[in-house]
DNA sequence: TTGAAACTGAATTTCATTTTCAATATCCGC
DNA sequence: GCGGATATTGAAAATGAAATTCAGTTTCAA
């Protein structure tokens, strides 16, 4: 899946990455789970991306630094990183699980691309503070919210229109 | 799952059953599909409640009226509702694919317990303003929004400071 | 160093969804 | 009302992503 960013060079500093390490490493030694070189592995080819990655696209990513790693360790892996805050799962409805950043990142939403399955980012606080005011109305205890738009990119209508169906 | 709603009562008239039904046909009738009385069957199962159902919980109800009435067709008739405007899929990211009633029903949104699966209903103008404001200002041509507030209803919370884990 | 505990990854299982296929029902023109 | 072409049905099988299993391997605290 595209998303329209120069994703080529990584995204992130290596004093990034040490902090990540770092948060990870913590992470592991509060629930008592051990350091492994394939969970550093899997964690430095997750910061050097800026897509969205299915699990499988990772893998992908992993397999070319260590062609060991298998999937189910990436799988887990970031199981891992969404736990101690480094990843967050995304859902776009097209059924399969993404993950993106979410080190060092304000909140956001996406707009989804239904021809191209490319996306875009947008800000908008509004929507955090509707999840507050509704679950204040209802008296729930609000942990997250999920909002997607749907729709068709500027160049996927130039390409209709160009070669209608 | 449950939702804070009396639900055993019809949620709607005999006149809007027979109106939905002339939405189906006309539409079977529209894409040179046949009028069958399973179809007719499941609709008015469907019509009869105003849970968020899966296809499975759908199925059961169909059963009730009608035994031999697969799986399959339920699975296919809920498309066919979704294609007419009948129902719209509502997807709560539990891996389960629901569906609710989409005739006659102003645009609304979602909050889910996560612990007992239970929803409430609320409508946002704000939201869809949002979806053309981004959509404006990306150039999309949006044609659809998710939103969807997950947390822990009052009662789940009661239930959890008595028998704390 | 050592051993208990966790990890790994291939394979398997799970589970909802989707497709297949042979038997059946619909409905269009007569 | 009567074919018969065409769609429908529903059981079963297939699919595909996610989750789990298990035997061998690695980690790390003492």
């Amino acid at each position: 899946m595209l998303q329209k960013r120069i994703d080529d060079q990584p995204s992130i500093s290596r004093e990034m990455v040490r902090e990540a390490q770092d948060i990870l490493h913590r992470h592991l030694k509060r629930v008592g789970l051990k350091q492994t070189a394939q969970r550093d592995t899997i964690l430095r080819s997750f910061l050097e991306t800026r897509d969205h990655l299915s699990t499988d696209e990772l893998h992908r990513l992993v397999q070319k630094k260590d062609p060991s790693i298998g999937y189910t360790t990436v799988y887990r892996t970031l199981k891992l990183l969404a736990e101690c805050g480094l990843a967050s799962e995304v859902a776009f409805h097209d059924g399969i699980a993404r993950y993106e950043h979410q080190y060092n990142r304000r909140s956001h939403h996406h707009m989804v691309c239904t021809e191209c399955g490319g996306s875009v980012e947008f800000f908008s606080p509004e929507v955090s503070e509707l999840e507050a005011e509704i679950g204040r109305r209802y008296h729930y205890e609000t942990t997250r919210h999920t909002f997607q738009i749907y729709g068709v990119c500027e160049d996927c209508r130039k390409k209709n229109s160009a070669r209608p169906a």
